[in-house]
DNA sequence: TTTAAAGTCTATAGTAACTATAGAGTCAAT
DNA sequence: ATTGACTCTATAGTTACTATAGACTTTAAA
């Protein structure tokens, strides 16, 4: 079975133009064009961009991914790579649970120094804004 | 106190550049240069630039900070808009991390799958990679 | 068979909030 | 007068796309 990119877009989800980007990206390349030049996918290349989508949807950079679709490529690797990639991953996840959490906090705490019905002049939240600022000064 | 742009980096603790950049975006600007055309700011661009630092560190956007600067500047204004405001952020955040706790949760099962001494032949992260593909496909 | 619509092509610009660089000018001290 | 540190503007790069323009191809209907 042959598609073309509108086709490939369809079935995978990706949108037309970010085939193309991965491609452009290295990470999937139509092996062969039609003669008007369209680009035309199989089965394998379907595949290879349902991987690169789940990847995408693990928040996986695109070099993270184009070094894990290398790795899966030449069998006889090690996989300590692919361990090592994960991990750090995990940690930069965390550590970003970590900081958002913590902002979390702040601007609860700024939304409660604030009801509602006043004029700016005696807002809270700016008030706490600013003053923010005089100690940090 | 009159400062040129890297004091005014020192004491924000900002970069110059990015300090530049706040005056593209209409910000913060330099209400008078020099005579040689360098910025010159007072103590109330110090302020100012912290009060954006205080934002930025809230992660709240550019385009948001600029708001609140002008509902800031403009005291007889309704504090509704900057109560919204804050709260869509807080949605935003939250929305953030309960993705990022689903990822997280999503990354560490996949790390559970590879013990780190084989091929990545047998590389049980990439399989269950692979086979989440075939599963979607 | 012509034609119109839908799909595709490449190349380029825009998104957010900066960082980095180049090349030129300014300022302060020696 | 000159050196070094600082500043200026303008431009490109970062990330993973999205959106657009202008041209070409394919498919289907008239």
């Amino acid at each position: 079975m042959i598609i073309k990119i509108g086709e490939l877009a369809k079935i995978s989800g990706c949108s037309v133009q970010s085939i193309r980007h991965y491609e452009k990206e290295q990470l999937l390349s139509a092996k062969i064009r039609s003669d008007g030049n369209f680009r035309l996918y199989d089965q394998a290349d379907i595949e290879r961009l349902l991987f690169i989508k789940h990847c995408r949807s693990l928040d996986l950079s695109l070099a993270e991914i184009r070094q894990l679709l290398s790795l899966n490529d030449s069998p006889m690797s090690q996989c300590d790579d692919v361990n090592q990639m994960i991990e750090q991953h995990i940690e930069q996840v965390e550590r970003r649970i970590a900081d958002l959490t913590q902002l979390n906090k702040q601007l609860k705490a700024l939304r409660l120094s604030c009801n509602s019905k006043r004029t700016v002049e005696h807002c809270g939240i700016l008030k706490q804004l600013n003053e923010a600022v005089s100690q940090t000064n």
